[in-house]
DNA sequence: CACTATTATCTCGACTTCGAGAGACTTTGG
DNA sequence: CCAAAGTCTCTCGAAGTCGAGATAATAGTG
């Protein structure tokens, strides 16, 4: 019946055989979901190669230029928008400081807090990974065609926004 | 014009907002590939949880359970298949023989390898975890029609054969 | 048969992440 | 205006992964 069968395929087939009395339907989306992020990971990280970037990187940059001008957020905005660990944006911050991507600003509102910079080099770095990542991504989307990828775009929405 | 908008809209809008010259609309389909797999890993935890099973043991149990009695696999397949490096498929199995959920058996026909072979208690909790999980699935996947899914399936299946 | 290349597993150090807790500051409620 | 509760950032130790290298055995070649 497939078109064309891949590992996800062999899997359910080899569930299949060995405990038929399952239904491994719900393999054939979510196991590919996850491959497909795997390919994903990948893709992200050769684009980022050329502007010089790692991936948790771009990510920082990333959420810092789409705030627009002045490119400036708070580490607890920075790490709940990434889904990382407070100890894990301390870290990343440290990083980017010493590689001259941001800087840190005390927050004049705020004595707990401090507010994080990015800096014309961060802003140079991320406006040139931003066009490489969807240069890639196009390249792992162009399989299928633009009408596939708004409904695909649209189911994918629906489990997302469903299972809050 | 989205039904229901999510995370992944507001960050393409913000996108467009301060890059009008680039089209984001690869984001619209992998940033949510994304943020799915990581509902996933959420569920998947969760159901693996009533069985006492981290994802990792899950998934090398399942490597095993597939294979068919006698539930015997080389550490060099397992790494293959759960795509992890061999240090960390030696620790995984080191904790897997503690836990008493596989036992190493020297190979018979090749005296560089071994052979990793599932007890009975590794296979109780990896036919009580592969239910969970199909109900987990099922669940996260309740939120569009079987025929949804199934279009789904495809378009993900095409994703992954072409970009090899 | 010897010799080289390949393969399988394990070791070990570097790296990243998490998350509980510390310390400093702000907000709330009487 | 004070005390308690809450919030923000950073510290630090535990845990998991990677990947290069070590060790040992097999496979291929002449």
């Amino acid at each position: 019946m497939p078109a064309q069968p891949d590992e996800v395929d062999l899997i359910v087939r080899s569930w299949e055989r060995e405990r038929p009395d399952l239904d491994f339907a719900p393999l054939r989306v979510l196991s590919r979901v996850d491959r497909l992020s795997h390919q994903l990971d990948a893709a992200r990280r050769a684009a980022f190669a050329e502007p010089g970037l790692e991936p948790w990187e771009f990510d920082v940059l990333a959420s810092l230029r789409r705030a627009g001008a002045p490119f400036t957020l708070s580490p607890k905005t920075l790490l709940t928008q990434n889904l990382v660990s407070s100890g894990t944006m301390t870290n990343r911050i440290d990083r980017l400081v010493a590689r001259g991507l941001v800087r840190r600003e005390t927050d004049p509102n705020d004595g707990r807090g401090i507010l994080v910079v990015m800096t014309a080099a961060g802003r140079d770095a991320v406006d040139a990974a931003i066009s490489a990542l969807l240069a890639a991504e196009s390249q792992l989307l162009s399989a299928i065609t633009e009408r596939e990828q708004e409904s695909l775009s649209i189911l994918l929405r629906r489990l997302g926004v469903d299972s809050k």
